[in-house]
DNA sequence: ACAAGTGTGTGCTTTGTATCACAATCGGAA
DNA sequence: TTCCGATTGTGATACAAAGCACACACTTGT
């Protein structure tokens, strides 16, 4: 039977400290060569690994145990074949005629994501935007702590926000080692965001989620990721517009 | 010489109203059927082309009249012939030997998204997170004026957000249809996001930013996109548990 | 116990996107 | 004016992702 395609779910289950013990017999580790062999999983799935995470708990949420691919394919908009395609990736969490247990599903996919504890994260300008992304209560419900704030105007040097007092940024390489800070949150204006950027870097942090609109380069070993509304916004009007010409009336 | 792949060029124009006067010889309107030849400009593209126009800027303050693809694909993180690529989907931008004229392209691109003028938004949901989308000052600085503010708690009605004033859910169809609102920002939980993007619709938006974490499902010929910082995150985090395991002293 | 039905896991095919490589073109220097 | 270095625009190519289709596994009902 099939013994040759079990590529990176090789790679994964070698990353991964505890092996789920699956009733399913093959998990044979003839790996040749772990370094060689590096048959990474597409980013493009880890992706929307988060994506499936939250629809499971839509649907656990509804008091079902058990989802097919097709289920969940429609409510994410997506083929049937491409999920359980990303799911092969890791493993066989399915049963054949029955679906996915969602509970099960889910919890092996918080796992692998690293969901199944919390991080620490800390926020870098605490102008308005900083303070309500701090106050936003989204972070902390999916287990990431904002441990620290910080900011270059000494006048908010003390204020409390949520949970944490601002600290001034001289702080910020000794406050990120000292409280674990994995993950960085950057609410600066554009032109203060690369220098930020770096100094989280070199503080250690891997991963950063900008909110500055500003194109960053991202220091070598760390993760930048950009949310911008804006960007979305300005790619939409292209299709607004196209919209517009075909049907100039606009009702 | 090349008179072939005019492509999605062709189509482009065909939308255009106003075709740029760039001294290149070759615009011949040779399409054979505009609507059977719909070779689509690739909707990766489009979403990159903002990404352009914020590079462009930055240039455009640094003082630079000209780039080049090489010098956009360094401070944007990719590969020059990526920039060309894209670009000539919509025309000749550049001038060989030289580069491309930064306030030309610039105004190109916007063009091209149809941010060169304003769209009317409104954003429904005035809680915490709605307030600080809604007074975010980064929409109004690329043209997207909130013209209208709904919320389904009767005491929010009359509050003043920014330059507009909470209305209740039911004024919601009539007013964007009366001032024209084009675009739908969706602030409300997550319960309740489905039956706003569906109001919405119904009213007539076509495009949608979707700020609860909530897979939706969009309405026929509506563009639903969401911002879910929290989606980033976890998917930041399986990265971070990979380095982490590969040395285990976090630092 | 077996047959019918359902839904997974996955090899193969198709589609789509990124990259390469080079001819065509431009501006400036000699 | 002509040559030269630079950089575009784009066909061709390589790569990656999505979708298809079916064997196989599991469940349920009889």
């Amino acid at each position: 039977m099939a013994e040759d395609k079990r590529r990176s779910a090789c790679l994964y289950h070698e990353m991964s400290p505890f092996i789920p013990d699956i009733p399913v017999g093959n998990t044979q580790m003839n790996t040749p060569n772990p370094l060689t062999l590096t048959t990474e999983v597409p980013e493009v799935v880890i992706q929307r690994l988060p994506l499936y995470v939250r629809v499971l708990t839509q649907f656990a949420q509804m008091g079902m145990g058990v989802v097919s691919s097709e289920q969940l394919g429609e409510l994410l908009q997506m083929t049937p074949a491409q999920i359980r395609k990303d799911l092969s990736y890791f493993g066989r969490f399915g049963k054949q005629g029955r679906g996915y247990n969602v509970k099960h599903l889910s919890d092996e996919l918080r796992r692998i994501l690293g969901l199944d504890f919390s991080w620490n994260t800390a926020i870098v300008g605490m102008g308005r935007l900083g303070r309500a992304v701090a106050s936003y209560p989204g972070f902390e419900r999916e287990q990431f702590r904002i441990v620290a704030a910080f900011d270059a105007n000494p006048d908010l040097t003390g204020m409390r926000v949520g949970d944490v007092v601002v600290q001034p940024m001289s702080e910020l390489t000794a406050t990120v080692r000292s409280k674990d800070v994995r993950i960085g949150i950057v609410t600066v204006p554009a032109a203060m965001a690369q220098q930020v950027i770096n100094a989280l870097a070199a503080a250690g942090v891997k991963a950063i989620l900008n909110y500055a609109p500003y194109s960053s380069q991202a220091p070598a070993g760390v993760k930048v990721l950009g949310i911008d509304p804006v960007l979305a916004l300005q790619s939409m009007t292209y299709y607004l517009k196209k919209q517009m010409v075909s049907s100039p009336v606009p009702r």
